[in-house]
DNA sequence: GTCTATAATAAGATAGAC
DNA sequence: GTCTATCTTATTATAGAC
């Protein structure tokens, strides 16, 4: 995660506040150089351009995020366990790091083509293993078997939208916001009939 | 719904799918007017300016949205079947008008301080009757007594995320959609003991 | 109600000094 | 690695003819 270190991460930083903040097409490199303390053409030195410095922030939140969902799954063996433990690390990464995960959903038509492509496909990679949990979690019989890829988007974007209004001085905190989505998914998912648990 | 009948109206259905493709800040008023078949100073004409446009299109769908979920509640009594009418409702008209319905959600910050203040009005009258729902089957033990205005964002963020991903001419029509979200709505906000039903 | 022409401004990016 | 100065281009919006 970029701290003010070094120049390259404290735009990275000051970037990541204004996209957040404004969005990526509203926020200028001026204002970019004004909140690191450099002149704008200083910014060139280090990104080479506006779009590379929004791929460099998506490229890092997506690898991230991947890297703590495998980490986190490492541990878990029953199907129940891991949706679980799946749905719990998306929410708890998206709270903490809320202000890159929420640029990741909503400024990815900023992307060159090719970005867009890397990107999208790193997000696809995310996306399929929640997909195999529910898939094997309806073989199984643990979940209901209604459509594997709509019930992992709802499930993803459930989640997501936490990012957009959480606030980190507000009533709850992550963990027990994340349980509260957790219990919802794993109800949401459990056959109609009756809870045979 | 505006229709190309008159030129005010073929304005804002251009500028709905411009701004639904490339975003607010991306989409310029030439391209609006190339779109219309009109000089971009004539879009000046029509509207004040390309704020006021975007403002338009807002408060139209918001006005809409909310009639159509009190339109559809008028017959349902009982909570659960408000809850799973107020669902359905709400996937039916983001998935119907899908483009506005994104917009509605990606694009307030393009909004002046006023106009942004009326538009989150409206939405937290909608987001209320949603939340008085929920209250109620708490209160009367249909559903569980998780945080309210938690399980609303969950609920309403869920539905609206159709709107993002949607295709017209996919796999699945807007009412099966509808089925699989209310399904899993219905469950995830029934108690966690056993199913009492 | 739509046009042409243009004003006023701000953007992303580069050149070259230090 | 950061600066000043500048290029190029696009933007929103207005003035005034038709």
């Amino acid at each position: 995660m970029p701290a003010g270190n070094n120049m390259k991460n404290t735009i990275k930083t000051v970037a990541i506040d204004l996209f957040f903040k404004k969005g990526y097409y509203a926020t200028s490199i001026s204002e970019i150089a004004r909140g690191s303390g450099i002149q704008k053409a200083s910014i060139y030195y280090h990104y080479p351009s506006k779009e590379e410095l929004l791929f460099s922030i998506l490229k890092t939140t997506m690898d991230d995020l991947t890297a703590y969902l495998k980490e986190n799954l490492a541990d878990a063996d029953d199907i129940e366990m891991q949706m679980r433990v799946a749905v719990h690390s998306h929410v708890r990464f998206h709270l903490e790091r809320q202000k890159e995960n929420f640029i990741a959903n909503s400024e990815l038509r900023g992307l060159s083509k090719e970005h867009y492509h890397i990107i999208v496909q790193k997000r696809d990679e995310y996306e399929c293993i929640f997909q195999n949990i529910i898939k094997q979690g309806a073989e199984k019989g643990v979940f209901s078997e209604e459509d594997t890829k709509i019930l992992s988007y709802a499930i993803l974007t459930l989640c997501t939208a936490g990012a957009a209004w959480f606030n980190p001085r507000g009533r709850l905190n992550v963990d027990e916001i994340a349980t509260i989505y957790e219990n919802f998914i794993i109800s949401g998912l459990g056959r109609k009939e009756a809870d045979g648990k």
